[in-house]
DNA sequence: AATGAATGAGGTTTCATTCAT
DNA sequence: GATGAATGAAACCTCATTCAT
């Protein structure tokens, strides 16, 4: 449905407009975005531990702007959490009318990580790593586990893929591949072996 | 309840003790191991962010006691940890004598995922998640990085692992796999099939 | 919803224009005048702590609108209690041409005491509780005396009330009901019980 | 039986104390007596609004500690009237033995009040006075009105007060009065005429 | 040497008020 | 004139660390 997210979006009001008329919001909704990347950018560098003023500033509002926007830090977690997370489960669901479920669901997984290795940023979120806020970040990756179950179950179907593996298994491996380099900054080349490790290790045995 | 919990050991000393020459030394040796065994055990169960207060009552010490033996959060977190080099380290020399080098590799591996799956203070250590105490864990990270390339080396140098994967790599697949399986608490046991995944992928190919 | 609440009234002015000349004077004083009934409800209902953005939205107007009104929160509710005084004022005054000054002594200790009895904001103002605002609250604490105090001598020279008590005390017996009443909540209705016993004592003893 | 509440009570210490063990608390008892002193004075004086950091600094410590002791502002709050209180319990169940159950209740007003008057400061507290934490102030007035209760209904059994009211009204004259004195400073000697007032208007009457 | 009470900087969150649209 | 987003001072509360006993 193409729907209007958090982030930013195209504003239709450009094309219909004569007037001017709403034009205060268009600025809230700069400020929201702003918000939004500046806590990707920050979460991502510093951890959740971040003060909301540092995030604040470096979105060059004000602390009450954001709690405007997010009333709360676990809020403002979960809603950049959310708009990364929307990313990865419209890649799946462009991958779900290919031909070969086997060759959709390994690619899924090789753009997931290599994308993430160079995002980096927001592995974190994603995984919900950093104690607390577990709670939000699991709740909001059901979604993608969804589209990794169908895109999984194609492929099993296929014989691709081994049958004893679960999304929620292909999933872990997803996210730890992106914490872990997270951690082990500027070698993001090097994920490609990486990737070929974990896709050959789901493979399904000839035997 | 006053039970040794995780790794730690009794020691043996005050069982030789019949008079009370320098019993106040002695004491303090086990409450230093006290403090340790509680750090151990209640990093491991509710991650690096346990207020020192819990520690200490985990002990069964006064706070300043924990003060006394490691000035600072950081410095306990550094001895907790330090034990668990040791660990590594010595359970990968037992390794390096195995006839079966590939065997070994992936013993060791999964050895590793399936100690820390219930650990985060390992998994925080070993992954360097968790800000602050980043240097700590560069330590047992570089550490464990030792002990896996010569296990990696032979294994590869046996034939039974491909070629083209570095420790560092190797490393990130383990990490990856423990910070995944920090959110996904309960379903430690499924980690055997993700070790699998991960052995397969790593094996290398017959052609 | 949108009717008219507590104690305003309805601006017949807006009948008449059939045209729109002024119509923008019209618009602000129907505003005003909308700020003040909400502001008086919501006052009486939460107290003095209600953020003024509630009001507001009670109002159907923006923030900003009652800030043009009504510079400072302060001003707002020194308006609202303005209206109070009148009322106060008008009551003792019609009460003071009753044939019986005692008993239009004591119906006008009954009226304000039940008037106030379900209203926060009266009850602030009257006793100036809560703090900051203590300059608004002695207005109508001193008006209140005033008119007592007319009400008070006349039926003390008429023998109804006893003469060894002062307009303040009886103010303090008024105020302090009003106090006690707004924490049993609900129990309003037997504050009936509560005037009869101060009315009945501040009766003249027939010895 | 002569409990250890809160406020400072007499240390047994001193009876039987040959040598001096655990003299470490008698401070931290200190401090907690000075806290809510603090509070008393600090509550009464500026009402309920006050930053813990001033009653803090009134009371010679620092935040912390304050936090140490009373882990919410409202608990802080709630020991404050619940000390208080206390007084008036006791004073109730040491009339309960008088021969003249009339001459009981009344007494018992009149000291309340009386001693109220100069007392000044808390009354603000027992009464809940000031929204938010009503909750707890009412919860904790039950005991007062337990005690109330039972001098009530023997002095209506003897016929000397007016069988149409109940304790929760009888209490609501006293807390009212209490709060409308602590208004207006300075009157408290002529408490004595509303002691009066609201006695003769309790009585019943001969009629 | 051990204890745990005290400390206070630092973090989150609220809300009266301002100001750009 | 109206609007409501933005502001930021100020309040509450936590917890690593110190220090008197």
């Amino acid at each position: 449905m193409n729907s209007h997210q958090d982030g930013s979006v195209a504003q239709p009001d450009s094309l219909v407009n004569a007037d001017r008329p709403k034009s205060l919001r268009v600025d809230a909704q700069r400020n929201r975005a702003r918000i939004l990347d500046a806590a990707h950018a920050v979460f991502a560098a510093e951890g959740l531990s971040v003060r909301i003023e540092e995030i604040a500033r470096h979105a060059g509002v004000g602390i009450g702007t954001v709690y405007r926007n997010f009333p709360t830090k676990e809020l403002l977690f979960e809603a950049v959490i959310h708009r990364y997370q929307q990313k990865l489960v419209e890649e799946a669901e462009s991958l779900l009318d290919f031909d070969d479920p086997g060759e959709a669901f390994f690619q899924y997984i090789s753009r997931v990580i290599e994308e993430g290795a160079a995002n980096k940023a927001l592995t974190a979120a994603v995984s919900g790593t950093e104690i607390d806020m577990k709670a939000v970040a699991t709740g909001i990756s059901d979604q993608l586990l969804d589209v990794l179950s169908k895109l999984l179950e194609c492929a099993q179907q296929s014989g691709s893929v081994r049958a004893d593996i679960g999304a929620e298994q292909v999933k872990a491996l997803i996210v730890g591949t992106l914490l872990a380099m997270e951690q082990s900054a500027g070698q993001a080349d090097r994920s490609v072996v990486i990737v070929s490790v974990i896709c050959d290790g789901l493979r399904a045995r000839p035997d």
